[in-house]
DNA sequence: TCTACGATTTACT
DNA sequence: GTAAATCGTAGAA
């Protein structure tokens, strides 16, 4: 009889982010995704990553968010969903780009996620520089992580709180405040006095992150 | 319709 | 450090 190995992943704490986690201010909301995790099942393979830097866009006044000045679009509309759906886009004709939203409905605001640390498990044969080389090359990155979790439009307005294929839960870490680094958004020049908003977070010292 | 360009990544000088 | 890749969409006409 297996009474030993009653495996310890039954002791982690597993629980789904709800609706009312998302429903807060999205300055609160993307600082406290740190250290959250992202599930995401293809089949029945399942992807896991802990979130280490996340962006927050705040439309309609923040020239930089995809909502400045309250505009509706095609692309955009899924911004103005109420808290924990998918926005999702391309850029540069090549990359996916996974933001969260926020807030309650019909107010654009989201949390771009930008870099996840891959939980990677039963890597005994791998060296550890290569594994940590090839693990922050997976999502290290938000068009990298969408590339890794294989997100593309299909789950544009996707409710993050009722999918089967991708949630995000709280397992239980807190980061402290005195290792939340909080820095300008990257790729947004255009938006004038915005692009200086340090609204950009990470982990300190997490060695997934994008860019210091 | 037509045109310009981007919430990035990668390769190369 | 600089530049190319690559295409859906926003905004103009």
């Amino acid at each position: 009889m297996e009474k030993t190995n009653k495996t310890k992943s039954q002791k982690i704490k597993r629980k789904k982010l709800q609706r009312d986690f998302f429903n807060q201010p999205t300055l609160k909301v993307a600082q406290e995704l740190l250290g959250k995790y992202i599930v995401r099942k293809i089949g029945s393979r399942i992807l896991t990553g802990k979130i280490v830097e996340t962006e927050a866009y705040i439309g309609p006044r923040d020239k930089a968010s995809h909502a400045f000045g309250g505009k509706v679009t095609a692309r955009n509309k899924a911004e103005y969903l109420e808290g924990g759906h998918c926005y999702i886009y391309l850029v540069y004709g090549m990359y996916w780009q996974f933001n969260v939203t926020t807030e309650r409905e019909g107010k654009p605001e989201c949390v771009l996620i930008r870099a996840l640390e891959p939980i990677i498990e039963n890597q005994k044969s791998v060296s550890k520089d290569s594994s940590d080389k090839e693990r922050r090359n997976l999502a290290g990155g938000p068009g990298k992580l969408c590339r890794w979790l294989k997100l593309d439009k299909s789950f544009y307005g996707e409710d993050l709180t009722k999918s089967e294929r991708l949630w995000l839960e709280d397992r239980g870490e807190t980061i402290k405040k005195s290792q939340i680094v909080k820095a300008k958004r990257i790729g947004i020049d255009y938006a004038r006095e915005w692009k200086e908003k340090p609204w950009r977070f990470y982990i300190k010292g997490n060695k997934f992150v994008s860019r210091y």
